[in-house]
DNA sequence: GTCTATAGGTGGATAGAC
DNA sequence: GTCTATCCACCTATAGAC
């Protein structure tokens, strides 16, 4: 075992912000470069290539999310309550004024190489299996309408949450994403 | 009156389909040129700089989705059949594999020149202010529930269609979008 | 209005010294 | 692993001929 906080992971750390802030088309070695403090030609020892670096960096984010779906696993038990969290995940890069690294990528799907592209479509799939697998118990369990696949409703869920930190950010306004929010998972509840 | 299908407006065509499938940040004035059939750098006669060329673009979007507006309001009284229409605006880009303009921009707020971000913060402020009016007269008809004030239901229904073009986009799969769209909708409706 | 030619800058990427 | 130096492609933009 390495250690973890080595130059690879820095460059990992910059590339992530500069990409949530700004796009994958928007930001350049040599941005990455001036924040970690080596020249843009050291990337390339690490990153091959820009394609290299943006693969890398979805599969990253792949893992840390799991990690986070998973914690929330354990220390929740009811669907509704889990589903609460899952929300204060979109919160947080909201809070750091970013977008959410796969809504980022996802405006910019058409550009993106295509390793890229394929990472970021595991990654959705990873969130909106994760999310069925909730909703599917809260309709067992009676909480949430089942007139409507869990499947489905986890895919109009992620759409939701994407848009609404798209638009809360654009307004720098973090409350147009709660109020978005806290509609579609009432949207979700059985009628009474 | 001069002919209105001068090189002006195809450059603008051109330019508007490159955002909305590439972002502003990912083409060019060569991918322009390419298209319309004229060098590169006779496009800087028209739109001396990108920026004034971005800012036209967003301009000539409001005044094409005010018209898009006002002929709902012609044609449609009932205020859930005007939100109807108005979600098929959405599906008709998408139908020809393109984002909203606008959510695409959004995506690249940070990079963007200040016109352009002027323009599009009036844009959004266009479809609000109208969406908010059909939610209200749909509030006093007893059609939509008022627990929530029609303005943060605009803003969340706006939110929610953006999301879910973009992810639709995303998976090639207008089905998602109609999903979307229908649960946004169904959200709204008062209790029976 | 559109062209050619070109300027000045930045993009990603490579070679080779240390 | 990081550096300097350099390459080539492309970017936005301008000057001036036609």
């Amino acid at each position: 075992m390495v250690a973890t906080t080595g130059t690879s992971e820095r460059i990992l750390d910059a590339a992530q912000h500069l990409v949530q802030t700004r796009g994958y088309n928007a930001f350049s070695y040599n941005d990455i470069a001036a924040v970690v403090g080596i020249r843009k030609a050291s990337i390339h020892y690490h990153f091959p290539g820009k394609g290299d670096l943006g693969r890398r960096l979805v599969e990253r984010f792949r893992e840390t999310c799991l990690a986070a779906l998973a914690e929330i696993d354990r220390s929740e038990t009811d669907p509704r309550a889990q589903l609460e969290r899952y929300t204060t995940l979109f919160r947080a890069t909201l809070d750091n004024d970013r977008m959410c690294l796969c809504g980022m990528l996802a405006s910019e799907f058409a550009s993106l190489p295509e390793g890229v592209r394929d990472e970021l479509v595991a990654a959705f799939a990873d969130h909106e299996a994760w999310l069925t697998g909730v909703l599917q118990a809260g309709q067992h369990a009676g909480h949430f309408r089942d007139d409507v696949p869990a499947e489905e409703q986890a895919q109009t869920l992620m759409a939701g949450l994407e848009g609404a930190t798209l638009m809360a950010r654009l307004h720098h306004d973090t409350g147009r994403f709660q109020a978005a929010a806290r509609a579609l998972l009432t949207a979700l509840e059985a009628a009474r």
